[in-house]
DNA sequence: TCCCAGCGGTTAATCGATTAAACGGGCCGG
DNA sequence: CCGGCCCGTTTAATCGATTAACCGCTGGGA
């Protein structure tokens, strides 16, 4: 910066009032414009380093992660909340932690030591979880909420998305709807959300639920397809035609389940998944009736919080809307089974 | 750090020393003790901003890519990227352009500002680029190459891929292999480059290639459905018993028109992948044998170059293994077609 | 006895910005 | 003619570490 100033005739004083715009109605017109000169003749950078141990503000976002390794989720997450850092002129710092405690320790440790100005936490899958050693006061929960304590948060709203999926499939005629849940009390907090969103809607249009139709199985395509199968192999007349499936993989699943008997789909079968997984629910055939998790504008959501930007309430996590996707699973009952 | 000095009895510049390690054989272990207990009582964490501005260096990585957003491969290349980081005690800071020429060149700036002691540059699929201006000296490549300039880059093997991929269906009998590729002048590196070793193992293997079974489509579910109908519907002496397809999305609209055939994976019809897409390849039914491209290993390549830890001629892109994932879709021709 | 090396620290300059306070010159009102 | 004020700019303290240079003391060798 001295340099500049050598360059430009006047103290490094008014080149920082110049440069980071303090200087309008201090400095004048005639003056920044020689300093604004000098400092593009010398390729001068501003040194952040210096700013912020200065100022105490970094302009950086600490993200801590537990999964960008092992889903394709996380992607959109972050996507949303580099989008949102970088038009309030901020950086993210990305740690993968793996969810390994001892990692998640030493990253904030480390992003507390390079004083970011905020942190978000994240954890895929909504889930309920214990809050770190250490976090950042402020610090923003993204797809999870905290067990105990007063953070801010951002979730799924897992419940109104398992109405969505159950009202397009009861809007289409169906009466029998299975739903093909996540194994039985592994604590995953959207499946046991996503049934209160099924059992509301069966209650409005006014259907009792059938125990038989709910059924667990793995949340991957062969966990699908055996629920699928236990499902279809019910008899006829107590045979669900439509089946809700707790994500898009299980419904792939079932996709196959339902060509080895020969239903067509959405003709003899509807089914509607959960995720809208990227390069899988638009690329079945036909293509995946499902609902979308608003990953992008979690991320966004939390980082906007993170920077100040947007208020939210700590006391309650903010439920962000699971939208449905309508693509081509889904159609009216067959005729045979119409009620 | 004075807080520390006062409570200890000592100077900061011991404390600087006890505290950063350099203090072993200059300051005497009574005082050392006496510090790091001084500094656990009032749980002092040093400000690496303060560090980073005398000592020229933030232990920070820039990281620069195009597609977190749009691809679910990026985790994997972030993962390796991140673990490598924090092995050597760096942080990574991400930014997603979204493929946007501005945005990089602000990214570019900001991540100077903050004086990173690095910068990696990503590009999502395998590609050959321009270097962007203004990117620091030395910085790494990932999955792509530049289009000049000397740099250091790390990219797939795609040409042993296809190797790998052609010479597994040899190896199982076949002799009418199709290879189902990206679409034509897309200029897609990997789309050649793989063709290329689709063709060397032919030629081994004494085949003579057959332009009919060298096919495009586009690279998603219904390109590959597409090119596997025109390949299928050929007369039965002309027909292919295996097909290469460019990646795995194309291979499952491949297994969709077989299925619509009534065709059997792999009894009928052997099929091959490229990409190991997480969530995909393995749910397919039967699971895909497929050549998996190495993200976590070349996200871990470029962050341990960019770090020093490893050499890198800067002439040529270091080419990274592309294994081949063995499962279920491939196995001899059918008896009636076997040469 | 004198000098120098080694020990266990300390002093103070430095990294590159920001910013409150001071400063100097011109102008205006009394 | 002078004091005060405003304007534009400079001076200098500050952020919190690192590190070269230095300091006083002791002990050993010449």
């Amino acid at each position: 910066m001295s340099d500049v100033a050598a360059a430009a005739g006047v103290s490094t004083a008014t080149v920082s009032m110049v440069l980071s715009g303090a200087g309008s109605g201090r400095i004048s017109a005639q003056t920044q414009a020689k300093v604004r000169e000098a400092a593009e003749a010398i390729g001068y950078a501003p040194n952040s380093v210096a700013r912020s141990l200065r100022t105490r503000r970094t302009r950086m976002i600490g993200l801590i992660s537990d999964t960008i390794a092992t889903t394709p989720f996380a992607g959109r997450m972050l996507a949303g909340a580099n989008d949102a850092a970088r038009e309030h002129g901020h950086l993210v710092v990305l740690v993968d932690t793996d969810g390994d405690r001892a990692q998640e320790r030493q990253a904030i440790e480390a992003l507390t030591g390079q004083r970011v100005d905020a942190m978000v936490y994240a954890r895929m899958w909504h889930q309920v979880v214990d809050a770190p050693a250490g976090l950042a006061e402020g610090s923003v929960f993204l797809d999870c909420r905290p067990a105990q304590g007063s953070w801010r948060a951002v979730v799924p709203d897992d419940r109104e998305g398992g109405v969505a999926a159950t009202r397009e499939l009861v809007a289409a005629g169906h009466r029998r709807i299975a739903y093909l849940d996540a194994p039985e009390g592994a604590g995953v907090v959207a499946s046991e959300l996503r049934h209160q969103g099924y059992l509301q809607v069966l209650a409005e249009a006014g259907i009792t639920p059938d125990p038989a139709l709910h059924v667990h199985g793995e949340t991957d395509a062969g966990g699908g397809r055996a629920a699928a199968e236990e499902l279809l192999d019910l008899p006829a007349d107590r045979r669900p035609t439509a089946l809700f499936c707790f994500n898009d993989r299980m419904a792939m699943g079932a996709y196959t389940a339902a060509h080895r008997r020969g239903l067509r789909i959405p003709d003899d079968l509807s089914i509607v998944g959960y995720d809208d997984q990227q390069l899988i629910a638009a690329e079945l055939d036909p293509p995946l009736t499902t609902v979308a998790l608003p990953h992008y504008e979690m991320g966004r959501w939390a980082m906007e919080v993170a920077l100040g930007e947007r208020e939210a309430d700590p006391a309650e996590p903010h439920r962000m809307e699971c939208p449905i996707i309508r693509r081509d699973s889904v159609g009216p009952p067959p005729p045979s089974q119409a009620s």
